[in-house]
DNA sequence: TATTAGCACTACCACCTAATGAGTGCTAAA
DNA sequence: TTTAGCACTCATTAGGTGGTAGTGCTAATA
């Protein structure tokens, strides 16, 4: 009957379309549920009609409200814990809040000033500049927050340099544009020279200079399959020494900050859900992976609650974006944080940080 | 009456000496301290006479324990939460416990099986490495990790490589003899070619290969008191740039793993511990000190309670050691966890995988 | 003289009960 | 269509109870 009501019509007038929950609820509806959201987010507190009645704008008196709020339970928005409790948003309740934030909200301006990035003063280098900025989002908002280095395969190399370190033993150092310095070891069968090297690095530096790690590994595999025994000595054994050089072995990292905020958090002290927290803390790798999906697609990507592929923080909502410098999309940072977060605060300071560091990255980038 | 008893003739008997404590206690007594600690490590809940009198090993009727109970209560070994409540150890127990535990119990084979780096299968350096250990402690014990970063000061240079970014920005990387890269801009006036630099690095590294970088610092230093003038253009050149390039602007660095495992344990469960503990973990600097001094004298240091000069961990007692090659000390590792850890096992993991930790970095090593 | 048994006492804890109150759904009146 | 009124539900809280694990003290015992 009620339910009825919340379709049909009026829904059409509003004029917000596209998305299913928008042709679903009427203005009044949306209203109510808003409401709801917004209250909850503040006080972490089952809200009641009685309560709304009051804190809501319009003049509705509780009766009508239960009503509404009847329906919205029943379209799947509202949950009570229990008979006699109020109501609580579901994930699809914040799903259709955060898509009815048309304007994103600016940062106020007192906190814009607390957003910024003092390392690269102190002649720091990129992981130091994303320690402070994940650390930074951590003080301000409270949760968990995490953030990518820089993916091998995607920035472009500025300067190798092999260094020989025992007659086995290579060191190689990569400097990309971005300003991210990687080191590894390989090891080689034969002894060379120093000078040697430098010979091998010049030439690498020459052929490969500008060119993504990704472009390169292809190239060397073209030089490798083309026609090996063509190649003189020199160019053979830069070849070899290049490809296992540019072997990608490192999975990219991830820095955390403020995991143990969480833990303050009302909702997450229930002793279960700390646990499932601890052990998705715990495997990076399915956090990378969300970090990773979040690079492909400009904007703020948020998932909330279940919506993220990893089981143990369905009870979690993320808010990731990425950033990057004049080039490239370098990687991304976000947060973690309840489904119950206050989303127009938070997206606001995590596009804003982004902004922030990305601007830092690119000053910092060697174009 | 009963306090005179402790004291006295007995005591002498038992030859330990040195430490208060040790003078203090009859046999009886400290097997009595002894067994409440380590069934209190266990169960983590007051314990009463009547249970000590069963799992203690020699007969003892619960009055007579309650008696000397009574003394150490009175002695400030222990301390009753209420009245009717059994007793829990104090800080001062808890040191005299670990001062009494003469000989290191060693790992058992099961656990040393556990204890293993494969990162270095990996090529990877020793951040990584550090990175590993890290978080394998914070595995095996449950509690809180830190690691310090090899101090810079200490570690002897292997090779320095100044490559040009820009007009005005210098990229300097210095490896050390103990692996570790580290790479900072350092900004100039005038604008060198690469083949310049190329010099400078070539003179740098003849003349201060294998010098510690406070030597090479002093070194530096003295060139320019001298009589700068002296030198031609290029050594003055050099040791202007040098003097830049080993500038110590890193104030080091620790990882830390296994945080949140602290707020399982039910010793944090309390909200004000809980807040003093993540604050303590956000200001890094305090949890460095204590690395630091860990690291300038030999073996296990062990901080109960309010034992170590961090307010906010007074409720934690910490276990540090330090790691190696075969030439230096570089850091140190250990653990954090509460005052009723099981000390016998913790101390014994942590010595061994700093041993493990230091005998992979020593194979890592360049010398 | 050191140890132990016995006893009175204390305070937490788990359990029950009743009262409270915030919330609901339903129905009938405005 | 909205609202007032009412019966109902159920979590939470406060007060009261018995049980229990612990204590300290004292007097008896080895």
């Amino acid at each position: 009957m009620h339910g009825d009501f919340l379709l049909g019509k009026k829904a059409a007038v509003t004029g917000k379309r596209g998305l299913l929950e928008d042709l679903v609820l009427n203005e009044r509806a949306q209203l109510v549920l808003n409401s709801i959201i917004e209250n909850y987010i503040q006080s972490s507190e089952p809200i009641g009609s009685r309560t709304l009645s009051k804190s809501i704008g319009v003049t509705l008196s509780p009766a009508t409200i239960r009503n509404i709020m009847s329906d919205l339970t029943e379209l799947g928005f509202l949950i009570q814990t229990h008979t006699s409790a109020g109501r609580v948003p579901t994930d699809k309740a914040y799903r259709f809040y955060v898509n009815s934030l048309s304007t994103p909200s600016s940062v106020p301006e007192q906190i814009k000033q607390k957003i910024t990035l003092v390392s690269t003063e102190q002649g720091m280098q990129v992981e130091g500049i994303l320690a402070e900025a994940v650390h930074l989002l951590a003080d301000l908002t409270k949760f968990a927050c995490v953030v990518s280095t820089p993916k091998a395969s995607v920035s472009r190399l500025q300067r190798i340099e092999l260094i020989k370190i025992s007659e086995d033993r290579i060191l190689v150092i990569l400097v990309t544009k971005a300003g991210v310095v990687r080191d590894k070891i390989i090891f080689v069968k034969d002894s060379h020279s120093q000078d040697f090297l430098n010979s091998v690095a010049s030439f690498l530096n020459e052929k490969f200079k500008n060119h993504s790690m990704q472009e390169i590994r292809e190239k060397i595999h073209q030089y490798l399959v083309d026609d090996r025994n063509r190649y003189h000595d020199l160019l053979a054994q830069a070849v070899r020494l290049g490809k296992k050089a540019f072997e990608l072995n490192n999975p990219g990292e991830m820095l955390i900050d403020g995991q143990m905020n969480l833990l303050l958090d009302s909702h997450f002290h229930k002793q279960s859900s700390v646990r499932s927290l601890i052990e998705a803390f715990n495997q990076k790798s399915e956090i990378m992976k969300i970090l990773d999906d979040s690079m492909r697609q400009k904007g703020v990507h948020i998932f909330i609650g279940i919506e993220n592929d990893f089981e143990q923080l369905h009870g979690c909502s993320l808010i990731m974006t990425s950033y990057r410098n004049n080039q490239n999309v370098l990687g991304s940072i976000g947060v973690v944080g309840p489904t119950s977060m206050d989303y127009k605060r938070i997206i606001s300071i995590v596009e804003y940080t982004a902004e922030i560091l990305s601007e830092t990255i690119t000053e910092r980038s060697y174009d």
